[in-house]
DNA sequence: TATTCATATAGGACATTGCATATATATTTG
DNA sequence: CAAATATATATGCAATGTCCTATATGAATA
């Protein structure tokens, strides 16, 4: 269980509720390398605090919901520990459109290049949403320290966009000037 | 299921077993962008006969286990082509890595070097995977086609691991400078 | 000679992920 | 005024993926 420790990095950062995980974390500051389901988050906050990695004040509130503020326990944090100087394998790469692209020699050019045109937008927009992300500010020695780490993260993040997006453009010259396929 | 897509792209060109599947086309020829276990790609054999997306000639041997060689029906090749030219949407990240150097400010440099290495050693290991690669050889005008598509999936496999080296080795130059953390 | 490797297929159990839906209320937008 | 959006947590269910084990035999290796 993976989400559980980026889950964990999460929390010993600063306590929150399984919402703000989701809208905060998962779907911004770290979209670049975790993104995680609703119903994945609030299931694993459960299990983790069965675990008891995690305990959690409730927030009653009036108006909305009652919240869940989840923070790390010392068995947490003593976990979170153990696998941050943990080996960790290379994630596997599946990518459906390498897919297309690798037994697309029967597609029109046409098609081909809608598909890439349909890539790159993805791309930009992944781009543009890691330029959103925030870096955590003030200058603190132990937050540089953080901040140097986050920085290099992203970093990886917008080079690998980049590579696509010069890679598309590659593959769509070169596509442009294919003979067409015997078919048409 | 998108992996019944790569295999009906696999049998496509041409016909094969699962032990076939799994040792010469998941392993090697496509593993820069799909991966799939052995058990799954049997399974998803069995899914997509019944499907009616494939059949296979029973090849009967003395010395080892029969073979079942799976090839596509008109049904599959539908399938296949009708595939191929849907969009596809971006694959999640997901780096435990990253997760490690985000939330790694608490680790000693020591220990994010050594993490940094042991990941530089197997983006290395995936860079060397991936020269093997065999590219299809004749130069039939249809098959040509194939290649340039082929050639350009590769690229971008190459690419990016040649990215993920250049950011690791500026990782490690920034992690070697950095001010101990307080903890030490 | 014992062990590992290559060939070949398959099932059990479990972990992970994704999609849909339910519940409840306040505010904002059309 | 109706619909959508934001806040907040939770379950059902299916698809997908991983790990382990079973079965069977010949050839190569230690």
């Amino acid at each position: 269980m993976s989400l559980s420790h980026a889950i964990l990095g999460l929390l010993s950062v600063q306590p929150m509720t399984g919402y703000d995980l989701k809208n905060r974390a998962f779907d911004h500051s770290v979209t670049h390398f975790w993104q995680a389901d609703q119903s994945q988050i609030y299931r694993t906050l459960g299990k983790m605090e069965e675990t008891g990695w995690l305990t959690y004040e409730l927030e009653r509130q009036d108006d909305r919901p009652n919240r869940k503020v989840y923070h790390l326990t010392d068995s947490g944090r003593a976990e979170l520990d153990r696998w941050l100087r943990t080996e960790q394998p290379l994630p596997a790469n599946r990518e459906p459109f390498l897919v297309q692209l690798f037994f697309g020699a029967t597609l029109p050019n046409e098609t081909l290049l809608a598909l890439l045109d349909q890539q790159k937008a993805a791309h930009e927009a992944q781009l543009a949403l890691f330029a959103e992300i925030p870096m955590p500010p003030i200058d603190d020695p132990q937050i540089e320290r953080m901040r140097t780490l986050r920085r290099l993260t992203l970093q990886l993040g917008v080079t690998i966009e980049k590579s696509y997006l010069t890679w598309l453009a590659e593959c769509t010259a070169v596509v442009a000037t294919l003979p067409h396929s015997p078919e048409e």
